[in-house]
DNA sequence: TAGATTGTTAATCGATTAACAATC
DNA sequence: TAGATTGTTAATCGATTAACAATC
């Protein structure tokens, strides 16, 4: 188990995903065909994947999808619930803090802070607001090695800097931004106008593709 | 331009928000070597990207960022306003709507629709919250091709096919799902639970990276 | 000019796919 | 058994990098 390429560990998480799904819907057994049908990834490349890390899968049946997907929670160490800290408490922070889909997926918010003297002190979520200076002693305390920014951009990277002094080894960033961090942390970036800006690029202007407009005519040469 | 590979496609945007940063601090010249050390992404492969879509730069100097600033901008086709239809006016919508990133980089919400009838009426962020059920017939009339899908997982799919039925072209997905859709309609997913379990297979188990533990002694053998 | 940096080529590297023996 | 599907190999495909002539 050494060195599995940074991309098949990307779609690990996608793979469990849809296992989850299908354990929720009573299914027991699935294939390496279904999953590619539900998530548009080669079957060919879902079992190499897979075989990076054991054999988990019967020839002729497929794969037991509880037994998958405990192994799929185990490889990405979510058999257990992560505390982490959510750092910005305004209309991003309050949707996070609530946000159902991290309780069931090894996830749970376990500290916010902020630096609004007026929010310090009260509660989000049931969670007290703590003030964002303090991050750096609090973390390490309560074991927290995972961090979450959504703070303006202007204050993301001074954030970055308290959650690494703090100890987190691995950031989900919300600002759009790049963080200068140490090597030894991971940092994941969520940034909405990337992805919207990939897809206009294939959209083309105006409404409904009008771009053959006026071409000099080179027909008649 | 024929044929762009997809992956160059989602790097453009990297480069953009980087020249966007360049140009408010005042910066006039760059160089794909001083775009790599901020992103972290190879000189050669900035080169590489930029050449398909032409040449942009000047040797011995580097490249104007201005100049590449609104080439990028017209080639991602963000040198215009894209309106954005939003569905869900949950904490998420909310925190969406007030999202002050859209603004200069080429989008804004338009319209907002739900499905409680509740908050059909009311306003947010200034923006009448209409019923879900007419985003079919409200879209085309105000030429919106964009949507993002912020409602809870049960809906999504649901509120994909209205989406589609309305004409739009691209879908900005916040539930945990994967979503069909037409060919003809593109797909972006976010989900901060499958960026954060990309990262704790890195982390390895509990406190501080104590796997080393009881091994068998195989020193002494 | 001398120094710097582009755009591009060819070589390298890595990821995906097709195919099939193994086997349930 | 016959049918199905895995795990894996080798071939293919595509992306990244190194290097350099062109040239500002």
């Amino acid at each position: 188990m050494k060195n599995i390429p940074d991309i098949v560990i990307h779609r690990l998480p996608i793979y469990l995903r849809a296992l989850d799904l299908m354990a929720r819907a009573g299914q027991d057994i699935t294939s390496s065909q279904e999953l590619s049908d539900r998530l548009g990834i080669s079957s060919a490349q879902i079992r190499k994947d897979l075989s990076h890390f054991g054999e988990f899968g019967k020839q002729g049946t497929g794969y037991d999808v509880e037994f998958l997907r405990q192994q799929l929670r185990r490889i990405l160490h979510v058999d257990r619930v992560w505390d982490m800290a959510l750092v910005g408490a305004g209309d991003l922070g309050r949707a996070l803090a609530h946000y159902r889909g991290f309780k069931n997926r090894g996830f749970r918010i376990a500290a916010i802070f902020d630096v609004d003297p007026e929010k310090v002190g009260k509660e989000l979520a049931g969670i007290h607001i703590e003030h964002v200076s303090t991050v750096p002693e609090a973390l390490p305390k309560r074991g927290i090695r995972i961090g979450i920014i959504a703070v303006p951009t202007e204050a993301a990277q001074e954030v970055a800097d308290l959650l690494v002094r703090g100890g987190v080894q691995a950031i989900l960033n919300y600002a759009p931004i790049r963080l200068a961090v140490p090597e030894h942390v991971r940092v994941e970036y969520i940034d909405p106008v990337i992805a919207l800006q990939s897809m206009t690029y294939y959209l083309g202007n105006e409404g409904g593709e009008s771009k053959t407009a006026i071409q000099p005519n080179e027909c008649s040469s």
